[in-house]
DNA sequence: GAATCACTTCAAAGCGCTTTGGATGGGTAA
DNA sequence: TTACCCATCCAAAGCGCTTTGAAGTGATTC
């Protein structure tokens, strides 16, 4: 059933339909009361690509994942970010168009993506440090909100990001309160921006504190269990091993707690962690006492902001960047002791 | 840049244009060559929108994640599955759009997707025992593809599925001839079909050796880590607690290793564990040895399939349906062992 | 030289919707 | 009565593409 078939079937014209359903006032309560029930009984929805064509709005917003070509991988928080986002779609009848882009193409499918007209704007994943997307994405003039920022760019854009380096911070300054001098940081891919001001937030506590950095006790690979395990393993088998670990998410940390415990170390007591929590559905961290310390901060929360941000930018074009930081928070848990002597 | 403007550029008509971007014979090699070299310098890409429109095709792929209100989660296999999905689509020039819809509405988003037009086809995730969406989409014409498989359905339909019920049995019965006679099963929620499945293959082995089905030590959960924790937990401090778990994934199954190390047992010694393994990118389990024995069945793999029985059934939608089972390998770790005296 | 043919190209219709710019008619004010 | 207005409704254009049916052009054939 199309508009046409459902005004006729009516015996009005599709205009007065039309307007009828999207609430324009130049039609009588009496026919729109028709209409409506007449559209629900036949259960009428308006083809998308026809409304699209004829008010330039795709309602839909576009996610693109970055994947580089090594390892074919979604990152792990995806799903929550997008359980967020998602909502905040349907409450406002966006449709949600997911591309998964390897590395070296980034330039053509956003180019395609603006000039095939799918998408009224962009959520961009996995900025890097250095990232020519957001450059690029403001002269293509496509609406777009970045989740994370990237250091290197000096243009206005929107973003909504955690406050990383100050939890790194925090994280490390927390470590160092209770003795710890050799700690040891699993970061993520420190080409990712996230990364990068992680590990800033994590040297400048050392700093702080007076201790010198030891590259050899930093590592810096995509977060998953078998890093996390791989990496504290070695650190661990070495000669003066870190009493400390800082883990990148809780993915890897669950690597960590393993290499510990395959060990037979004690988590908290003869080697503390702390993680980054990004509050995963499937991974919660423990219930009233955290199994890990970590900083705290949920990525579900930051889709649906994030979406929000985009569809106010849609709204409002003309409207300045909005950005909008999240704070992590410090939650103490099971991980985390003093230093042993 | 559209087609009119392009063909105004190229003093061709839109035909002639059309017809040279889209291969057809009517149109010399020459100007073949000028028009590709015009459309790409200008960048041009034919809006999904309009093409769309003329060709009663959208190019886009729908996957529709039912949520349950209670817990908003994407299941942490979903990123995994697209990642393959989304290969395939790309390589054939499709679009994925997601919906995540919650479980009362489901009857209405996919007769929505099918008014809309928004979709060419669906890939339906989640099913249960007793799903009523396959006699729906059945009835819509919507071509789709199950992931999974829905044990209460007679009519024919297309699916991809691992076979659970000889993965659980076989596991099951691993066990049982390592001398396990308590056997706990960790199962995912068991409205689920999958898990109805797995359930059905632990019990064969069971009664196939003569042993006891124990309610109390089954249980049926969402897969989450929090989950395999407690429920582990709560049955190794039961006064005859299982020498052995059966786990739903991967993630449930750290958290059994959690709840069997805060007890100080050890795991594959005083207590075994077998779990399935989806071969997550994040979570894989293990370099050369495993650390869990598993059955094991990539679900990258069976995105990938899942999309292209989908695109094949959309080329030819008069094809019977199709359907795939795929085998899930049972592979040997450390976490199991013979069962202590 | 006319007829035929293959090869190119084009004008125009149509996909299903929104929206502009009237048209219609009854009610109200002058 | 006339003029004007407001409330309703409608015809038609247009969004950017594909595709049908037809036309123009040389070259070939008889």
């Amino acid at each position: 059933m199309n508009l046409k078939e459902l005004a006729a079937h009516l015996g009005l014209s599709q205009t007065t339909v039309s307007r009828a359903l999207n609430g324009y006032p130049e039609v009588s309560e009496l026919t729109r009361k028709r209409v409506s029930a007449a559209a629900e009984q036949h259960n009428y929805r308006p083809n998308t690509r026809a409304k699209g064509l004829a008010t330039g709005r795709a309602m839909a917003i576009g996610h693109v994942l970055p994947m580089s070509t090594s390892h074919e991988m979604v990152n792990p928080v995806f799903g929550d970010f997008i359980s967020g986002a998602g909502e905040t779609y349907a409450q406002n009848g966006y449709d949600m168009v997911l591309s998964l882009v390897e590395d070296g193409d980034q330039e053509r499918a956003y180019k395609d993506l603006k000039a095939k007209g799918t998408v009224d704007g962009i959520i961009v994943h996995g900025p890097k440090s250095h990232d020519t997307r957001i450059s690029l994405l403001n002269h293509l003039g496509l609406p777009f909100v970045v989740h994370g920022r990237v250091s290197s760019e000096n243009a206005p854009y929107s973003w909504i990001d955690v406050n990383n380096r100050r939890a790194f911070e925090r994280a490390t300054a927390h470590l160092i309160d209770l003795g710890h001098t050799r700690i040891a940081l699993l970061n993520g891919l420190e080409t990712m921006d996230f990364a990068a001001r992680r590990r800033a937030g994590y040297e400048a506590a050392l700093a702080e504190a007076g201790l010198p950095v030891d590259a050899g006790l930093c590592r810096s690979d995509e977060m998953t269990e078998h890093y996390g395990y791989g990496a504290a393993a070695e650190l661990l088998d070495q000669y003066d091993p870190p009493t400390a670990f800082l883990a990148a998410s809780m993915i890897s940390a669950v690597g960590v707690r393993r290499a510990i415990q395959d060990r037979g170390l004690v988590l908290g007591r003869d080697v503390s962690v702390i993680t980054h929590d990004d509050e995963l559905s499937y991974l919660q961290n423990g219930d009233d006492v955290p199994q890990f310390t970590a900083t705290r901060s949920s990525v579900r929360y930051a889709g649906s902001q994030a979406a929000q941000l985009l569809l106010d930018k849609i709204r409002n074009p003309m409207s300045p960047p909005m950005t909008k930081l999240l704070e992590a928070q410090l939650v103490l848990g099971q991980s985390t002791g003093p230093a042993p002597k």
